[in-house]
Order: structure tokens, then sequence, then C-alpha cells
DNA sequence: GTCTATACTTTGATAGAC
DNA sequence: GTCTATCAAAGTATAGAC
């Protein structure tokens, strides 16, 4: 059961802040409703927080508070995805636990919680640049960490990069038809070809 | 709502009708800024019609219009890339020519023109079942005439499904992934993958 | 810092004149 | 059928009491 939530309670209560349950209530709005999906009072309602602390902790309004949920789900993702595959055995076997831990994630919540920033990326990427590049920073951060792997295990470094921009290609693609159809066959068909494509690539 | 062919071209005029024209601008709109990010104002005013009209010839308001748009495209883009791989002397280069050609329009465009109904399916997925249907009708759509295409090639049947689903979402995922670092990379590394990987279906 | 009330804009949708 | 005026609701953002 991947545990998405409590990264670190900063400092003087135990208990989570209101910056920080605002900040847990958008990431989860966003990944299923989407940046324009999501309104601020829906925020806020399921953050059990009044309207005003938005502007208070995010003085830059939905832009800021965007760019802020956008970075730090990015890096929760990745943090779970690189923990999943140290955990294998191999990589191979690691790649597809990821696919395969998507999928069990997309049937637990009913095909709901996906990637945390696939669908406001591309909502943004015409719309608004600040938030785009937050966006484009997360994806190459996830790339750099899939090359390292990769390269680790052996992929030649000129292949390590094509390798990991597919393989994520992979995984955010099925996340799409696979959240259409409400059918995880496109995230075992596609972690069955990211491997074939690991393998090729050691070759 | 039954009838989603062109009920009836305005015969006495052979320019686009205010019906056609909406569902153009309909289309455009929602490629570059999605579904929720489309409002129906901006849409009249990018198809030169009256507010009214879009009631007129679409009584269910946005839902109806955008279902209708969502296959409209989806045929249209299927219709374009079948044209672009049957042209292709073989089933490898055609598909190369795709993501190729893909790559092409994001750079002309800006990063603006992609997969015309992927932000939408990702937005309506967990809000508008009739409109993830409808997303979901397409992709059905671009799957089947996917194993068509390879069947055709010599991957065997058990194959071809899982080929074309890996293949589509290595196109939908470098999408997002190109959009996003507005640069093509993503897309030949993608489209370099599903070389590969139709070349280790048919082996 | 917390919380409420409100201003202003835009949304989808409707009514009715022409 | 075309087009305009307008509605109620929801959107973001601000002001100010406590």
């Amino acid at each position: 059961m991947a545990d998405l939530s409590t990264p670190d309670p900063p400092s003087r209560s135990d208990r989570p802040g209101t910056r920080e349950r605002i900040l847990d209530s958008t990431a989860e709005l966003f990944r299923r409703y989407g940046y324009t999906g999501t309104g601020l009072k829906q925020i806020v309602a399921r953050a059990n927080a009044p309207f005003g602390s938005i502007y208070h902790f995010f003085p830059g309004g939905k832009e800021q508070l965007g760019a802020e949920v956008i970075h730090r789900s990015g890096r929760m993702y990745e943090e779970l995805l690189t923990a999943i595959v140290d955990a294998a055995p191999d990589l191979e076997s690691g790649l597809w636990d990821c696919f395969l831990g998507a999928a069990a994630v997309l049937v637990e919540t009913d095909y709901a919680d996906a990637c945390p920033i696939e669908t406001v990326a591309l909502e943004v990427a015409s719309v608004n640049e600040t938030l785009r590049l937050a966006t484009a920073e997360v994806f190459a951060g996830w790339t750099r960490a899939a090359v390292a792997r990769f390269t680790a295990a052996g992929v030649p470094a000129e292949r390590a990069e094509d390798l990991a921009l597919s393989v994520i290609a992979l995984l955010e693609g099925a996340f799409v038809l696979a959240r259409a159809a409400k059918d995880v066959q496109p995230l075992r068909a596609a972690g069955e070809a990211a491997v074939a494509l690991l393998e090729r690539a050691r070759a």
C-alpha cells in the first residue's frame, strides 16, 4: 500500500499545520480534477481551513499554490518510485513493480489517482508559463533519477536518456488509456514494454 | 442523443456552416486548453458565431458539444495517422513517420497542438462519465486500427493488442513530456522505442 | 494568524426580440 | 435561425473584524 502522505510535520506541533493541510488537499484534488477543475473553495473545504489562509500562506494565489504543489507532488512521487525500484532485486523487476503498483492504486481509487501532475501539465502547457516550467522541472528530475539507475545497471550512457524518456512516456501514456477505459491492461502492456526496452538497451 | 453524424449541412451554401465552425473551433480550443479551460463564449468568438447557436445546434450544452468533438477529433486523428502509416513503404517507417510528424506539428504550433483529446480525457475521467466513455471509445478505435495493421504485418495476434496499447501509450506520454519541456526529444525517443517494440513483436 | 464577508469576474445556461 | 440581454452560480481575490 503505497503511502503518499506524511513527509515530515515541520516542527512545533505534531499535528499537520494549516499550510500543510492545504498543500495535501490541493495535491489530491489536482490529481483527480486537474488545475482549472479544482476551486480554491474546494481546497479549503477539504483541508478544513478558512478561505483566507490560502492567501495568508500563498500570497501569489492559485498560481503560487499550484507551483508549490507541482514541485512537492513531483518530489514525493519520485521518492515513491525510486523506493520501489531500489527495493527490488534487479532493475527489470523494479520497473515492473512500478507499473504494477500504479495499476493497484488505480483500481483502489476507482481510476482516480494516477500521476499527480500529468493532468495539470497538459492543462497549463499553453496557458501558464510559470506552471509549465514547474512541470518541466519535475519531469526532468524524474528523467535524471531514471538515467542514474539505468547507467548504474549497465545501460550505455548514450542510450540511457532516451530509454528514460521512453519509460516515463510509457507510464504517463498508460495512465491516460487506463483512466479513460477504466482498465489496467494498458499499464500491464506498457510495463512489459518498458522491461523489454531496458533489456534491449543493456544488450 | 443518437445521431453523431453530420445532421444536415445547410446545403444552400458551400461555405462551412455555423454548426461546423463551432465544432472546429471547439476542437482546436480543447486541444490547447482542455475542457474546463475552454469557455463557450471563447468558442463562439473564434467560430464567428452568435452565442445562442451553441444551444440551437447542441441542446445538451457543453457536454453534448464536448462528446461530439471528442468523437469527431478522434476519428479525424485516426484517419490522419492511418494515412501516414499506409503511405509508408513498411510499417516500421510508417510508425516512425507518425512520431516525426507529430513532433513537426508541435514545433510549428509552439507545442500547442498535440493529441486532440488527451487533455480532455484526463480532465473528465473522474468527473463526467459521458465524456469519459467518449474518450474511451476513441482510444479503443485507435487500438483496433493499430491491431489490424500490426497483425497484417506479421505480429502474432496474441501480442498485437499489447503492442498497440504500448505504442499509443508511448505517443500520448511523449506528448506530455514534449509539451511540458517544449522539446521534441521525448517524441524521437518514444518513436524509436515504438519501432523497436514492433520489431521485437514480429520476431 | 484565524476566520467571515464581500467585491469582481467569468462561467454555463435561458429568454425573447428580430 | 440569428443574435442580444440577462440570469444564477461558481471562480479568484481582497478587506477587515476578531
